[in-house]
DNA sequence: GAGACTGAGTTCGAAATCCGAACTCAGTAG
DNA sequence: CTACTGAGTTCGGATTTCGAACTCAGTCTC
C-alpha cells in the first residue's frame, strides 16, 4: 500500500482501524459516559450492522472492552480502555480544529480549561528543554521535507 | 444525525470531510510536501477517481487549495491551506498513539523536537493560568461524564 | 403461563463507495 | 510523426453502507 518503503506505517495501520467516520465518534461517545450497545445507537445514529461491525473492531483492537455488567439475562457493555482513552488528546485537536475552522455550524467554544475555564490551546512539550513549541518545531510528521 | 439536540454537531460535520482513511492520509502527505496529483498517488497508493474526489472535497471544505504552478501546459497543484496546516495538531496526536498503542509495527520514537531530538510530548495549554495540563482537566470532550 | 418488553445483536435487499485498469486530452520533446 | 507527461475520466465489478425488520434469551406483568 505504500509503494517506498518509507516509515509512516503506523498511522495507516491506525487509520485502518480508526479512520472511518464511526469510530472516532464512537471514542468519543465513550468518553461521555456511553457504554451500551442500544445507546451508541441512539446517540449517534448509527445503523445497527456497522455498529456491530465498528465495535467489534475497536475491542480487537483494544480500544474498546467488551464486560459482562449483568447476569441474569447475561449483558454486555463496551468500556475504554486506557488505550482508548489515551485517543483523547486526537480528538481534543479535532474538536479544536472544527470548532476553529469548520464552516457553517455554530462555533461555540466548548473545550476548556476546567478549573478556570479559559479556552484551551493545545502545544507541544519537550520534557529536556521544559518548553512548549508548535508544529513547525515537530521532526516527523513530515516538516522536514526532502522533496 | 443526532437525536438528540446536543451539542457536538462540529465534529460529525468535520469528520464527514475529513473522516475517512484517505483524507488525514492526504493531509500528512501534503506536510510532507506533495502537492501534485500524480505524487499523492504513488505515495499513497490510493486510486485515481477516489484521490479525484478526496482532493475536490478537501478543497471545497478549504484545507488544500488548487493552484496553478505552470502556464505553457496549464497544471494545477495542490497545496494545504492554513486550515489545512492546522490540521498536524491532530495528525501528531494521532501519530503519537499509533507508535504507543498500536499492534504490530515496529514503534520507532518518528516524532521529536527538532532543536533538541528529544521525543514529544502533547499537552495543552492555559493561557491565563500559564500552565499545561493532561485530558483529565479538560472540559468539553466529555470527561466530565455525568453518568 | 400468555403476552409484552428489553438488550444485543442478525439478516435482508437496495443504494452508495471503492477499486484497478484502461482511456482521454492538451501540450511538449525528439 | 511518435512518444511522453500530468491531470484527470470512464468503466464494470467487488465491497460497504444503509434502514427496516427479524431473532433470541431472559424477565416482568397479569
Amino acid at each position: 500500500m505504500n509503494q517506498q518503503g518509507q516509515p509512516g506505517s503506523a498511522i495507516e495501520e491506525t487509520l485502518r482501524v480508526v479512520g472511518d467516520r464511526w469510530s472516532i465518534l464512537l471514542v468519543r461517545a465513550g468518553l461521555r459516559g456511553i457504554r451500551r450497545f442500544d445507546d451508541f445507537c441512539d446517540d449517534l445514529g448509527i445503523a445497527r450492522p456497522v455498529l456491530t461491525d465498528r465495535l467489534r473492531r475497536l475491542v480487537k483492537f483494544g480500544i474498546f472492552e467488551r464486560v459482562k455488567y449483568q447476569d441474569k439475562p447475561v449483558r454486555y457493555e463496551y468500556r475504554l480502555t486506557e488505550a482508548g482513552l489515551a485517543l483523547s488528546p486526537a480528538l481534543v485537536a479535532l474538536v479544536r480544529w472544527s470548532e476553529e475552522y469548520s464552516q457553517d455550524v455554530s462555533s461555540e467554544t466548548t473545550l476548556v480549561h476546567a478549573p478556570c475555564g479559559t479556552e484551551l490551546e493545545q502545544a507541544f512539550w519537550c520534557r529536556s528543554c521544559q518548553t512548549t513549541f508548535g508544529p513547525n518545531a515537530v521532526k516527523g510528521v513530515g516538516v522536514n521535507r526532502e522533496s
